[in-house]
DNA sequence: GGCGATCTGTGCAATATGCGCAGCCGTGAT
DNA sequence: ATCACGGCTGCGCATATTGCACAGATCGCC
């Protein structure tokens, strides 16, 4: 990636705005921002085609679902398998809401929910008699300090023309 | 958490029609699920003022913004200063994503992203010189097997009734 | 049975949307 | 200097949606 995926001010301020009110509309933004109706269609349409805005869809907070459990849990593989097809057995369970292949110690650093602390160990025992993990080493998060957020990025990447 | 936060069914497919078409409007959601209009806004209001919901914003993709190397950078923490703090120091760093507090051998689970290795150093680097910080270990992400995703999850809950 | 919560269908005025169009401007290539 | 292109602008139009309100029906609980 260089910089003709980056960003300009307006996109900045225009992806700044959908956070503060998502349900906003296009004629009002363009007001907001103080620049044509079609200008701010192609300039989320461009967003949207370039993958920088991933989605609108709801953001859904497991905790309010009834999930409160957070845990961080680096898999070990077993070589032969590869990390796809465990990938791919481990999508199959809801509770695991995230993973990447990671450096270090262990290969594959997953995300994953439950409901109760004894639940996230059957979770967990779901995750390891997956074909293909070896281990697993478990650290439950306690508490949100930064909440999960791009926009103080946004504004970075759109300051760096 | 008990029973009383999770969701039924129609909020379940809610949730998705929302995810797979975001800007679809309330009166055509109505349609798709064959419910009333007024049905759907009430559905919609309480996801999001129980915080199941947290926003429509948009969801931005930090590797399409520019920022394509991840790290998960496990902080300890000098006792005498505290969780709150630090975390508030962090959150002045735009690279950092989110932060948990966490078990096991460290006390801050870090989500950084960064333009490049060499910059990540510099994050890392800025981490570091937070008051309140004595040591970081990183792991890089490689690569997103599993991209975050909640709506098996909300299928999930929405099943245990 | 009574009550409260929820859902339903309807109506209305105001507003927005998707789409299209012509014109203008800045930029880069020739 | 000229031309082509991309982006932005303002405008128009037919259609659709929205926010809000209302009355009535249904359901679950006490």
């Amino acid at each position: 990636m260089n910089n003709e995926t980056s960003i300009d001010e307006l996109d900045a301020r225009l992806i700044a705005l959908l956070d503060a009110e998502p349900r906003i509309g296009v004629l009002e933004c363009s007001r907001r921002l103080g620049v044509a109706r079609g200008t701010v269609q192609a300039r989320l349409d461009k967003l949207v085609a370039r993958g920088v805005v991933r989605s609108f869809g709801p953001q859904v907070d497991p905790a309010a679902l009834g999930y409160p459990v957070m845990a961080f849990v680096t898999l070990e593989l077993r070589q032969a398998v590869g990390h796809d097809a465990v990938a791919k057995r481990l999508a199959l369970i809801p509770e695991v809401l995230e993973a990447h292949t990671v450096t270090g110690t262990g290969d594959l650093l997953c995300r994953i929910v439950a409901r109760t602390n004894a639940e996230l160990q059957g979770v967990i025992d779901r995750v390891l008699s997956s074909e293909g993990v070896l281990r697993a080493e478990t650290v439950i998060a306690l508490a949100e300090q930064i909440q999960h957020r791009t926009l103080p990025l946004v504004s970075e990447a759109a300051g760096n023309l």
